[in-house]
Parts: structure tokens; C-alpha cells; sequence
DNA sequence: CGAATCTCAGCGCAACTGAGATTT
DNA sequence: CAAATCTCAGTTACGCTGAGATTC
């Protein structure tokens, strides 16, 4: 049992990486509502946008946002007419997202955002050592197979 | 307005950034229950240890956890033995927190779980890009003053 | 029939706010 | 008196579970 030092708050590695998530995260959520949206939505708006139309089933497994939660999003959508929910004829158990022009128009809107945020919260990192971190964190989330 | 690409969910950084977050904390948090802690538990034990007996306010500004929640805290490590909780008798209205051999025994056997986890979270990283990865949070989270 | 899909109700936890009581 | 401290009550959001109804 070694000394771990009288710094273990300021460098234990998984705490460091939830303080940066946390404070990340605070800056988007903040930004995304100023805009009238949360990130779920940008979720969905982005994956309808590269993927095509879907049901809700795919578009929980292209998200990571659960089946019970994309109810009240889409919905949130619809509302706001950035997507459109209608049965699929070809399964009426699915329910068809589609993108409308004002849900590409918000989505442009909020890629925008989102960059601006970016910049804003990895604004202490130079360029290189931004792209180092991705790599690093894309590397911790999808190992490449041994 | 240019385009993104078609990737934007696998490669925005704050979202790398919060999911890498997520993962690694519900791996903590499952293994500090299995010790019977939370995070809180083991950020106050630490304080504790590194700086010394303090009062609930100060325990607050050193660990980041809000000084309504640090009442429950305290309590349930009260109730363990961790740490005990007696008014100042220099200021009344501070209550003298300080750490019980139970809890520094209970720290280092926090401290043991942690870095095992932390060598799981970081399983697809090698030794010299875990440092670096410590390295760019440190340096988002406390940007060298310019 | 079993399996998939959507919907709704609700739980548990964490971050956060606000207000009251006591002491300095 | 104003300010600091502790405590308690309550809000909001999120991740997640479970159950019912419909359709394949």
C-alpha cells in the first residue's frame, strides 16, 4: 500500500475525466437551450440526418437514448415541427421519423452551436493536442480489436 | 455552412468527452458500492486525509460537493465510524469534521478499488497515453494562467 | 403463439436552489 | 446589524425498469 500522494482529488484520472465531462456538459446543455433544444434532439436531428428515415426502435439503437425516452423527444419534435411521426405502412407496429426542411434548417442551427462550444470549452488545448484528445478518448471507447 | 460529415455523433468531442465520462463513473460507482461508499464518500475521506480535520464549509469548497448534500454525507460516515462530527468550539456554528482510523483504513482500501478500476477504464490506453490524457484534462480543467 | 414496437407510469440518483435557525 | 454555517425541503433532469396494448 504505497503513498498515492497528497493529490489524489487533483489527479485521480477517472475523477479528472468527469470534472472536464461535467463542465462540458454544463456548457452544452446551457447552449442547446438557449435554442430551444436538449441534446437528445440534437441526437435524433443528426441521426436522421446521416442515416435516413427510421422508426424509434432504430433510432434508439443510433442514439443510445432509450425506447421510453424517445417518446415525449419525438413528440418534443413534432411539436416543433422539425420531424414528422407517422405509422409505417409497411409495419404499422413502427412509427416512421422523417426530417422536415425545419428540422435540417435547426439542425445546421445547432451544428453551429456546437462548435462554438466546442471551440469555447477546448479553448486552453491547441489544435494538435485537441485532436490528440479524441483520439485518446475514441480509442478508450471503441478499443481496436486485439 | 460547411458540411460536417456523416460521423457527427461518433466524433463531436464533447460528446466523446461525456460518454468516455459515463463509462468510466458507472464503473466507480459500481465498484465503490461494493465497498459500501460513493464517490462523495471517498472525495470527503480524502480531503480529510490530505488537509486535514475541517469544517463542513471547508470539506464543501475542497471536494465540490454542495454544502446541503455534505449533511447526509457526513452523516452516513458518522454512522460508519469514518469520520466524526462535534461543534467547534472555537466557532459554533462550524461543526469539526476529522477523519477516524476506520476511515483512513476505509480510504486506503478505497484508493486500492480505484486504481484497479481506473487500470480497467484505461485498459485500451498504454501507460504513456494515460499520462497524456491526464495531461490535456488537467490542462482544460485548469488552463495555465496566460 | 412468441417477438417486436410504441407508450406510459414510476423509481433512484445527482446536481442544484432556497429558506430557516443558530452563531459570530 | 450583516455574514457565515449548518440543516432540511423541494425541484429538475437523466438513466433505467416494467407493464400494457398493438401488430407482425
Amino acid at each position: 500500500m504505497e503513498n498515492i500522494g497528497a493529490e489524489r482529488l487533483r489527479t485521480l484520472r477517472t475523477r479528472l475525466l468527469s470534472m472536464a465531462a461535467v463542465r462540458s456538459d454544463r456548457r452544452v446543455n446551457e447552449e442547446l437551450a438557449r435554442a430551444g433544444a436538449r441534446k437528445w434532439h440534437y441526437a435524433v436531428l443528426a441521426a436522421l440526418d446521416e442515416s435516413g428515415p427510421a422508426s424509434q426502435a432504430q433510432l434508439s439503437d443510433r442514439t443510445g437514448i432509450y425506447r421510453s425516452d424517445l417518446v415525449a423527444v419525438i413528440t418534443e419534435l413534432t411539436e416543433r415541427e422539425q420531424v414528422s411521426r407517422a405509422p409505417d405502412p409497411a409495419d404499422r407496429r413502427r412509427n416512421l421519423i422523417e426530417l422536415t426542411p425545419t428540422g435540417r434548417h435547426q439542425l445546421h442551427h445547432l451544428d453551429t452551436i456546437l462548435a462554438a462550444v466546442d471551440d469555447e470549452v477546448f479553448a486552453p488545448l491547441s489544435p494538435e493536442q485537441r485532436e490528440q484528445l479524441s483520439r485518446l478518448l475514441t480509442l478508450m471507447l471503441d478499443p481496436p480489436a486485439s
